[in-house]
DNA sequence: TGTACATCAGTGAACGCGCGTTCACTGATGTAC
DNA sequence: TGTACATCAGTGAACGCGCGTTCACTGATGTAC
């Protein structure tokens, strides 16, 4: 029998084998939450994606809430490290970098793996205080990359103001990934919204040619 | 034994405390969607609440399917018509309705309920298309309503880029209920965006005094 | 106004299934002497 | 360089539980004659 103290934590990977298997769970993982929803989240078919047993599954991770805890901190921190990456890579002044971080966060937005997790961990986001605090984590940061942009952009506005703006920006662009990626919404949407978006940008921007 | 043909179609009541029955029903099946998700929406739960057998649940309404589609009928209709309502009725000209219509946006948002079923709703929609085909026609709606307070106020814009902005404004909204309606998202908001959105409506408003 | 009968509304036990988790056990791998 | 042993990585059966659904059955209610 293993005791309780015998368990590795959650996601603890000894070599360097152990380390790629935790990595295939939570793709595996992933893809299924995406797939199937919380309500499938069934570690059995997680077992069968990754391509292992559920007892050997249940030693990298002991509880289902495990799994799901560690693809969600493996998911928000690629999220941010990617938008990241793409805002602050490249000098062209700040409106530039708008534009750019507008291309990426309208890149990321047309896959469906995206927008579909989010919508899933939006809703879990009520039942697990876990996923409310991991989201709460990425929003602020990404809440406070706009900050920074609209700092540069438009330093006339109070810093109270700007934090206030960059969340209604935060909360417009999460808005528009729901009619955007594929999750079931996409026959909703119009035509033509990220020209739509570009033009307002544009307009708001005027004084700042490309 | 209930032979199929002699089963009452999905919600049918025939008498009136038949129809006070499925409400109470459809009343407890939301509450449970919205405190539980779907993965907690249980039909013994359902029952308990509303007060009955699982037994006689299923005489009301045959599967769990069909529950879900007539809750779904049921909220998405009455929050149609009371926005519709509120929007339509008054004369204070076109600006007013705007007004009035971001009031009524927000005062829903303030019900964690609303938020809750919606965020749960969305991630539905990826994996059942009867959630989806609901979603779109409720939208559908909601934009069109948008699109004809945006036809007086802005004449001048052609009717497909008045559609695209009335489609912005839509996820716009959407995305604001993430953060406003304590779906556990609550804690990532920045206070005061309510007042900072009404400023800048009366900025975009200018020349229409209330 | 009875009476016979169909339908309505409801009960509660049971079925089969998939779930998360537990468990005893087994090779492979690393490490200390 | 062996050897003994602890730990790592993995198997597969089983357990208990809650789920949606089925089922046989029962009063209450309405309706036709």
């Amino acid at each position: 029998m293993r005791l309780p103290s015998a368990r590795p934590r959650e996601g603890t990977a000894v070599h360097a084998k152990g380390h790629e298997r935790v990595e295939s769970i939570l793709e595996a993982a992933t893809d299924t939450l995406v797939e199937e929803g919380y309500a499938g989240l069934a570690l059995r078919e997680v077992a069968r994606r990754a391509g292992l047993s559920v007892g050997n599954l249940q030693y990298y991770f002991p509880t289902k809430q495990d799994v799901v805890r560690a693809l969600l901190a493996r998911y928000l921190e690629e999220a941010t490290r990617r938008v990241r990456a793409r805002v602050d890579g490249g000098g062209t002044g700040p409106a530039g970098r708008l534009r750019r971080a507008l291309d990426a966060l309208l890149e990321d937005q047309e896959s469906p793996r995206h927008c579909q997790l989010f919508a899933e961990l939006w809703a879990m986001a009520a039942r697990d205080s876990m996923v409310a605090d991991a989201l709460a984590v990425f929003y602020a940061g990404f809440r406070a990359g706009i900050v920074e942009l609209l700092g540069e952009l438009a330093p006339g506005l109070s810093p109270a103001r700007r934090e206030r703006r960059a969340a209604l920006l935060v909360a417009f662009f999460e808005g528009l990934s729901l009619f955007r990626g594929g999750g079931g919404l996409r026959g909703a949407a119009v035509p033509g919204l990220e020209q739509e978006l570009r033009a307002l940008l544009e307009e708001a921007l005027e004084g700042h040619p490309p």
